[in-house]
DNA sequence: ATGATACTTGAGTGATCACTCAAGTTGCCC
DNA sequence: GGGCAACTTGAGTGATCACTCAAGTATCAT
């Protein structure tokens, strides 16, 4: 008997599947088990582990900037859109997250060596991403939220790099609580900058 | 001919090789070629790929408790020390580190999913950095450098934090002045906390 | 020299890896 | 219902995985 597959419940599949463990430890019968897909559908489909995996991040990626956008759209400010993201609909504030961990973030730790087109599809992804916030601060800038001689790219860096800092804490800590506090006292640092 | 081998150097071969290439992506073929010993002897020597890797772990975290303590004996307080172990010590500012990524921070990350000895043994490497933190800043309190109502283990949480979110920054921004301000500017924010 | 002891060697183990493809099944048009 | 294109199936591919162990070699004391 022949099952007819979703492609796009598949890659959702195979999503958290890599988020939870990685991309070196996730196996093909892994993938497998998760999908309910044989390996000849799987490769048909998405021609290799790699581009599966790449796949996965640009989904992940859209995902959470279509979400971001939304929220932004929603807010009074543009900080307030962006301190709104960090603490809804961020993983770290996501029941729904395989893992309290921003996927992208884990991903670039582990550095899946060697593979070239993993790591480029990752820089890209990290990069669009950095340019986001950027854009936001610079809003906040023109809105007057900030002060005018204020350097919107370095507010992002620091930004990504706290976020990161938050995902790490957060693999380990048990009490959610914890990470409940470090989550809002970053996004109300984002909403009233001093 | 036989080649006699010494153990505490292909302990630092594999450490490197561990924290550049990951947990799982590291083959017992490439511990070979980077330790130039035979499997039969690696196995002598250390008992199983997780067990080397343990170890690589306790070395690393030995040998960074040991710089820190160093600095913070010589230092004039105790914040300086944390400062200047930051700004000087850390893989961040560590030229000869193979990743400017502290590699419990990337080990972490990389969750070796389902290996209860490896993740017990990290666990346990940050639990203790974690109290070293704590300590130091407890110290800092008691000495009146902090006000005296200050949470010591939050703020230790939060250098944790912030030190695992420069690590994931360093590995991807090819401009190291970037990630050289980053890190004084940490490392001013402790030495002068506001 | 000789034998005992300790270490090194590397071919070989079964398991699992990512991946392929010929054969089988399904759905659709006429 | 016959023919065909598209999809699904899963046993099988060679490579590589972590790991073992019998055989070989070095270093001793005697």
């Amino acid at each position: 008997m022949n099952v007819s597959h979703d492609k796009e419940a598949a890659l959702d599949q195979a999503l958290d599947l890599f988020w939870t463990k990685g991309y070196a430890s996730t196996s093909l019968k892994d993938l497998e088990r998760a999908t309910g897909m044989h390996p000849g559908s799987l490769y048909a489909a998405f021609g290799s582990k790699a581009k599966l995996y790449c796949l996965s991040l640009e989904r992940y990626a859209k995902r959470l900037s279509i979400l971001r956008a939304e929220l932004q759209a929603k807010a009074a400010s543009p900080l307030d859109g962006l301190a709104d993201f960090i603490a809804k609909a961020h993983p770290l504030s996501d029941a729904d997250a395989p893992l309290p961990v921003c996927y992208l973030v884990k991903a670039t730790l582990e550095t899946s060596q060697g593979n070239q087109a993993i790591e480029g599809k990752l820089s890209d992804l990290l990069t669009q991403n950095d340019a986001t916030f950027t854009a936001v601060f610079q809003q906040a800038v023109d809105a007057g939220d900030l002060p005018a001689n204020s350097d919107a790219k370095k507010m992002a860096r620091q930004l990504s790099a706290d976020l990161a800092g938050l995902c790490f804490y957060a693999l380990r800590e048990e009490d959610s609580n914890v990470i409940k506090e470090m989550v809002t006292d970053l996004a109300n640092r984002i909403r009233h900058p001093h």
